[in-house]
DNA sequence: ATAATTAAAGGTCAATAATAGTCAAACCTG
DNA sequence: CAGGTTTGACTATTATTGACCTTTAATTAT
């Protein structure tokens, strides 16, 4: 049972693969063909096409305004947990672990498996601790985490 | 004499039954049905369908939220993984997390890679807490991933 | 030609809606 | 009375929207 926002993604996501990975939408023409608010346009973009996932995007407002949603190929698999194994020095939200891991099983480092394996031990039901230490902890178990399966592609 | 928290039990159990094993509900949709209170589901599921009774039960909140209930049958699953589940709900030591690591590889039920990252998930560098804390966690960590891997084992 | 106004575009944010979870108090039963 | 059951008040989380803001381009007025 999708809801809006998964389907404006998954809309959004064909079209990002239709055209080797970078669009240029309009928001208001979006909106209308959805028939929701503009800013369910910015809702999704921001929860779901995050830079931890692997996009960028670029706007610009006014006359001739314009979304522009890059997805960000990786040169290796090991450039890419370097990468993120400078990134997450630090205190993780829940977001941005699971868009790391989504961004990590997107390119085929993380199987099926290792995705839900990861993606439990950052849920809030493990960690049951307050939010501040919730967070620092996430950064040290994603680090981990990289850290061993940067190992293992060495291997 | 059945009491509602009996028949919520009975309605529930009936349509895991219809739907081999694993079901998606509403908790205020169900909460109207039988005309109680939505915590009332609550009770029910904390009370009745427990990791102990073989269950798992999972949730998300928010808009498209919902509740799962998975029947673990006992013809279809590893005998270890259910006991370890019922087992670890409690905190856990290093050395106990390692052992049940270890007897996970040993029977085969996880590979060399997944051995990996669950150790590392336990290790005092990721749940670099106090000690009372550190095992507390290790307890729902452990639950956690076991619940994936018997999940993963069911599909 | 320049300035002012209007149109066209995207962005922010708080309010609202829709969902599930917690916890203590009240109630019920044996 | 003890333990189990039920509930209501409140918390937490996710999704959607409308009012308003900011920015750029086009059009109109001087």
């Amino acid at each position: 049972m999708a809801n809006l926002s998964d389907e404006i993604e998954k809309y959004l996501n064909e079209l990002i693969n239709e055209y080797q990975g970078k669009i240029k939408i309009k928001r208001n023409k979006l909106a209308d063909e959805f028939d929701c608010a503009p800013s369910q346009i910015n809702y999704v973009l921001n929860t779901r096409f995050t830079s931890e996932k692997g996009y960028i995007v670029e706007s610009r407002r006014g006359g001739s305004g314009f979304i522009r949603i890059i997805k960000i190929s990786i040169e290796s698999t090991d450039d890419l947990l370097r990468k993120l194994l400078v990134r997450v020095d630090q205190p993780l939200s829940k977001r941005e672990a699971e868009g790391i891991i989504d961004r990590l099983y997107d390119n085929k480092i993380i199987n099926d498996r290792e995705k839900k394996l990861m993606e439990t031990v950052f849920h809030k039901k493990s960690l049951n601790v307050d939010r501040t230490l919730r967070d620092y902890l996430r950064g040290n178990l994603m680090k981990s985490m990289l850290e061993v399966i940067l190992k293992s592609e060495l291997d």
